[in-house]
DNA sequence: TCACTTATTGACAATGATTATCAATAGCGA
DNA sequence: TCGCTATTGATAATCATTGTCAATAAGTGA
């Protein structure tokens, strides 16, 4: 069955205190700041987890890295990501949803699934510049 | 200036070949079976080069691996890819990229980009089981 | 055609993220 | 508390991708 350690529940609170996506690497680095000594290997795998049991979206960065984050629903949802700062909003569009499945079944597709992401530079970060 | 090899024309038309996304290393294998003595790096240089010039698409699998395409327009377009065989269909989607704009507008990001693709399982793919 | 400049190539090493190993540790039920 | 075994973590292994650099060859102009 599965156990109760507290590297998972440690990887947990770690990504929930994150705003943006981030990376199981920098997890582990923020992980070891706040004085933990988890192993590499167990974020990863925590992470792999949480993504699985669906209480982490996972998405690949432009450099193929795999990115990672607490969401504030378990409910399908997608991604407003800032390309500077990586601030993330959630939101719903019923209309991609059902748009999704439409092209699918236009085109004899079955089990249709999809990605959908939209990149962009936020408020605070355009003021910066 | 960019000079024009034999190895460049190979790749091009090797990606050409492909119904599918293929992965450089994919690619490399096909054309070192063809006969040619093409290198690795060089294959991953020329698919690099296409896709900055936009004469292929990229993607990221699933795995993080980097996957090509030349595709038959340069306007901007949308996948719809089969899971089992990687079978692609290209369509336009306007709807989308206004949705996409307004959805990063809403919410004060500006230079909005996306990451928009269709996965499923096409119908000869669907038959087969 | 011929030499010359330099972009390009390709074998190989280096990088970097992710995964596999496996002995030691520690949940948790009895 | 005891025992079973899931989990951990240091480390090695894997694998895609990129960097290096000497050798090669495309294009140019004589
Ligand atoms: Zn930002
Ligand atoms: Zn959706
Ligand atoms: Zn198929
Ligand atoms: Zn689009």
């Amino acid at each position: 069955m599965k156990r109760n350690t507290w590297q998972r529940s440690a990887v947990r609170t770690a990504l929930d205190d994150q705003e943006a996506f981030v990376s199981a690497q920098q997890l582990h680095l923020q992980l070891r700041k706040d004085g933990t000594g988890i192993g590499l290997a167990t974020v990863y795998r925590a992470l792999a987890d949480l993504a699985s049991i669906g209480e982490a979206d996972t998405l690949q960065s432009e450099e193929g890295e795999a990115l990672y984050r607490a969401c504030s629903t378990g409910k399908h949802h997608h991604h407003l990501i800032c390309r500077e700062c990586g601030a993330t909003v959630e939101f719903e569009a019923n209309d991609i949803e059902e748009w999704a499945k439409r092209v699918a079944r236009e085109h004899g597709f079955s089990n249709p699934e999809h990605v959908v992401d939209v990149f962009g530079v936020c408020a605070k970060c355009s003021k910066l510049k």
